[in-house]
Parts: C-alpha cells; structure tokens; sequence
DNA sequence: ACCTGAACACCGTTCAAGT
DNA sequence: ACCTGAACACCGTTCAAGT
C-alpha cells in the first residue's frame, strides 16, 4: 500500500443503509455536476446536499476522485456489459451493414443513458486518477472489437485489429458526443454519419 | 467589470523585458506541464523554474488559467491562420482528393507542432474558463470549411455545410490526436484512414 | 458503531513593505 | 517603478470528541 491513494470505497457496504447512502452521494453529485459544474463542487457541498457532514462522506469514499471514480465505473461496466452481449450474437451470419447498425445504435444508446455525460467524459479526461479505469476499458472494447472484426471479414492480424477497432472506438466516441449535444434531426444525421463512416473504415480493411 | 474575472494578462507589455519575462513564463509553463502534470502545476513552481516571485508572476498575469488560456490562444491563433491561408488556396480548381490532403497534412502539422498538446487539450477541455478560446476557434475553423465545401462540389444550405465541417472537425481532432500518440508507420497508417475517411465523408454529402 | 465538524495542510491570490 | 513573500481565503482531508 504506502503512499498509494485509496481510490475504491473504504470497505465493501454490507447493510442496507449503508449501500443506500453510497448511492445516494453518487445521485447528488452526478446531479450536482449538472447544476454547479465541475469546479464548484466541493465535497462540503456534497455532503451537505446528501444531508450528513463531511466526515460521514469520507466514511464511504476515501476522497473526491473517487465519488467520480466510482460513478464512471458505473457507466463503463455497463457499456463492457453491452459490447459482451453484442459478442455473443451470431456475427458471422450477418451482413456487416447489420452489424455495424447494432454497434452504432447500441453504443449511442449507452451515452444517451448517462446523466450528465458530458461532465462525466470530461473528468475522466480531466483527472489523472481516473486515467487507468478509462485505459482498461479502452482495451477491453478494443479487445472485442478486434474479435468482431474477423467475424464481418476483416482477416487481419490481431494487431492490425486493434489499431483498427481504436480507430473505430476514438471517432464513435467523438461523433457520439456531438450526437449526445444535439437534438431531433440533426443527432439523427450525425449518428447516420458516423455508420456510414464507420462501414466506411472497416470496407477500407477488408 | 464587476465581479467577471480578468482572464488576458494584466497589460500590455511596454518593454522588452516584460515581453521576454511573458514569453518565458509561458514557456516554463509548457515544459512543466509535461514534466510535473496538470495537477502538480502550481503558480509558486512555475514562478520558481521562472526565477521570479508569485507576486511578479501575478504582475504579468491575472490568474493561473490565464497563463494556460496564452499557450492555448498561441496554438489556436496559428491554426487559424493555417486555415485562412488553405482558404485562399484556388480551391475550385483542384480535386478533391487533393484538397483532403492538404487538409489532412496541415492538421496534422498543427497538432505536431504544438508541445504537450495532449496536456494543452486537456485543459481546454477541463477548464470551463478556456472553453470560450475553444468554442470561438471551433466556430471559425467550421465557418472556413462551411466555406471550402462548395468549392469542393458540396452545394448544400450554410447551415448544412456548417454541420457537415463540424462532423468532419470533431472526427479529424479525435484522430490527429491519436496520431500524435503513435510513432512512424502507425502514425501514417491513421493519418491514411482519417484522409479516407474525410473523403468518404465528403462523398457522402456531395 | 457511527457520525460530527473544527482543525490542518495546501494552493491560488493579494497587498503592504522593500529596493 | 518594480519586485517580494508573508498572509489570507478556500477546499480537500483528518481525527478527537460526541451520541
């Protein structure tokens, strides 16, 4: 251990109450992230908002990154979740217009689902600490990814797979984040492009 | 005034001395930056590796983000320059091909040149005070392309050539940084996919 | 056993005093 | 006129004391 921060909760919650009220401080700063930004939320704050001191908000999460650490976990166990599910189908016997269809509207809805997901996107980019949880699942969908590939005929080496899924996983996660920002027609367009490109890429790796 | 934080430096440099000391802070700043990390950056190091005092450092600059808002202005203000000079390129006379790759090569000769720019576009990301520097940027870069589109054969509505640059804007940022990450053949391998994907792109919407 | 909040450490920023 | 750095405000974090 020495000096290296604890960045998961201090213990595993074994009652009730106590899984209730780390739940409850991962709503109020999710919420609170919205409401007074990044910068003005302080762990006072936080606590306050939650209804106990700041002691008691230390008693669950070692420090602040943490809070954000464990609401980022949140989304991207999720999202490994999905990208495992997608895995499962019978890739193989679909067109990979099919598939590259399932990836774009179920990675789009996984971004959609998260309050606040801008913020979120933005600290785990912000905060070094939450660099390594980012990096992990980075390369787990990538390590997907690169088993779908071979599944909608690109053949290549493993390597090449995952050079090419980053690609694919880095310009999703841009043009779905300006889909995230826009509304009605245009979020439409936009996820429409990013198919088009995306079927674009992987034809260029056949 | 009121309350709104200044965020440009304190005055304009008279003296040759006061402009080598900006110069220099910002510079130190840069280096920092990557030695040291965004989260380890203090304003007493910085003045410190400057060989000056914090009061001295604050007579030159209001703030620490406005030392980070200067290096971020410096980087933009070349970029667009870099566009307004492609911009008055005889665009229609080319083809498209060639277009995207003059796009392409001097992006990413915007990125490379730029020192620390992964830390440097983290900051704009993280600090909502440089947000504006980005937005202002974002919007003349797009209304540039907005501008070249047609000459590419792209005749839609503004606002649709608008939405397509921002399209290819968001997609080209994600990509060159990536780039920047990697060496040699990789490197080139993802500036060829962003070029192919740009053109795909273009097609798209011609 | 769990909670509280004053106290501590640290960093951004200021300003009275020095040259 | 310019520079210094102790002092102040504020926020993350701790821990002795309370229930």
């Amino acid at each position: 251990m020495e000096s290296t921060r604890r960045l998961t909760p201090r213990r595993d919650p074994q009652q009730q109450r106590s899984k209730d009220r780390i739940q409850l401080i991962l709503e109020v700063t999710a919420r609170l992230m919205d409401e007074v930004g990044f910068d003005d939320l302080t762990t006072i704050l936080i606590a306050k908002e939650a209804g106990m001191s700041v002691g008691t908000l230390y008693h669950y999460f070692p420090n602040k990154h943490s809070i954000l650490r464990a609401i980022a976990r949140n989304w991207l166990d999720h999202w490994d979740q999905v990208i495992l599910e997608i895995n499962a189908l019978p890739i193989e016997t679909m067109e990979m217009e099919e598939v590259v269809n399932i990836l774009i509207d179920t990675f789009a809805r996984v971004y959609q689902k998260q309050k606040g997901i801008l913020h979120l996107v933005r600290a785990m980019f912000a905060i070094p600490e939450l660099k390594d949880l980012d990096e992990r699942h980075d390369e787990f969908i990538i390590a997907n990814m690169a088993n779908i590939l071979p599944q909608i005929g690109i053949n290549k080496s493993l390597t090449d797979r995952k050079y090419i899924a980053r690609t694919y996983l880095e310009m999703t996660h841009a043009l779905l984040l300006v889909a995230c920002q826009q509304r009605g027609t245009r979020a439409r367009q936009t996820l429409e492009d990013t198919r088009e490109l995306v079927y674009c890429l992987f034809l260029r790796h056949l």
